[in-house]
DNA sequence: AGTTTATTTAGAATAATTCTTGATAAGCTT
DNA sequence: AAGCTTATCAAGAATTATTCTAAATAAACT
């Protein structure tokens, strides 16, 4: 199943060479976690991920898996993204990338950053700042739901939304 | 002290008009976390609110500085910050801006918009969502730390970082 | 004055995450 | 391959920010 084995020094680096660059092994549980995100890239939290791995995996814990998540986020293999105070959800997508968090049917989805812009194009950062990180959340509605709800359909006919609304 | 009464239909809304737009009404305790905010615009979190208001009024429960953040925030008065998993921070700054984090002292500073720009000039968002809210934070050095680390500060002169580093 | 409704408070409860500890496994070294 | 070192895993306890519960208080309304 690898596509990309990195036996000699060619190509980009894999997540194995991220993970060996710092001295840590890449275990099956860690793999197993890995591939859970890229399998099905929707964001999910530390629990989702445990629930999909368990299934291949039956003995692995959540103890382990938030280690994995911890892991895999400290080498830069995979994104956590945090809004609000929800629970941590995460990412394999490496590019640089806002996510938008719909409120109708709690679904997240990457929004890409438009071709050579950068934040500093719109946000007026002190010119001595150093930044590190930046992380952009929108919350509204996904192209599905703004359609639904345009079209006036009955709230009780869509999907219940995995975020409580209060 | 109140600067504006609102007797009269006259001006902006006050914190005031908020509050009783949506039959609730401007406590002595509301208006304490609010000037504690105010007061201090330094993006503290609820226990930092919870102490300052506790100088001016001593009996008042960190349940009910809670229940007033919440309350200010659902009125539209203050915003709620959030970033990765840290206690919610607080500002009453209603303007669209982003947040630096410092990493260096821990300070949180706003960084205006630009004039004339919007999100979208810079992210791809597809046409047919819909936004109701955005949420932009930068970690990186303030322009004090950031200038200290330029000129080679020995990290133990610095203010000690609010913020646990790991 | 009496009734309703909002608010405060203290403490219990919750939920996501982290920590602790002992067991297991992998990688080196000889 | 045996022995040593270090990384990893797993189960459950602990932590922490926040929310909830229930009773007391206070304000507004009739």
């Amino acid at each position: 199943m690898k596509l990309r084995d990195n036996h000699s020094g060619d190509a980009s680096p894999t997540p194995d060479d991220h993970i060996h660059g710092r001295g840590l092994r890449m275990t099956d549980q860690r793999r197993a976690v890995y591939d859970a995100l890229m399998g099905q890239r929707d964001h999910p939290t530390a629990v989702e991920v445990f629930m999909r791995v368990k299934t291949k995996m039956p003995n692995i814990s959540l103890a382990t898996v938030y280690n994995c998540l911890e892991t895999l986020t400290d080498c830069g293999i995979i994104k956590a993204v945090n809004h609000d105070r929800e629970p941590s959800r995460y990412c394999p997508n490496l590019a640089e990338h806002a996510h938008l968090f719909c409120q109708g049917c709690g679904s997240v989805m990457d929004i890409p950053l438009r071709s050579n812009r950068r934040p500093q194009d719109i946000w007026d950062l002190p010119e001595d700042v150093s930044v590190v990180q930046h992380e952009v959340s929108f919350r509204g509605l996904c192209p599905k739901c703004a359609t639904a709800d345009a079209a006036d359909t009955p709230p009780d006919t869509q999907k219940a939304p995995r975020t409580r609304s209060k």
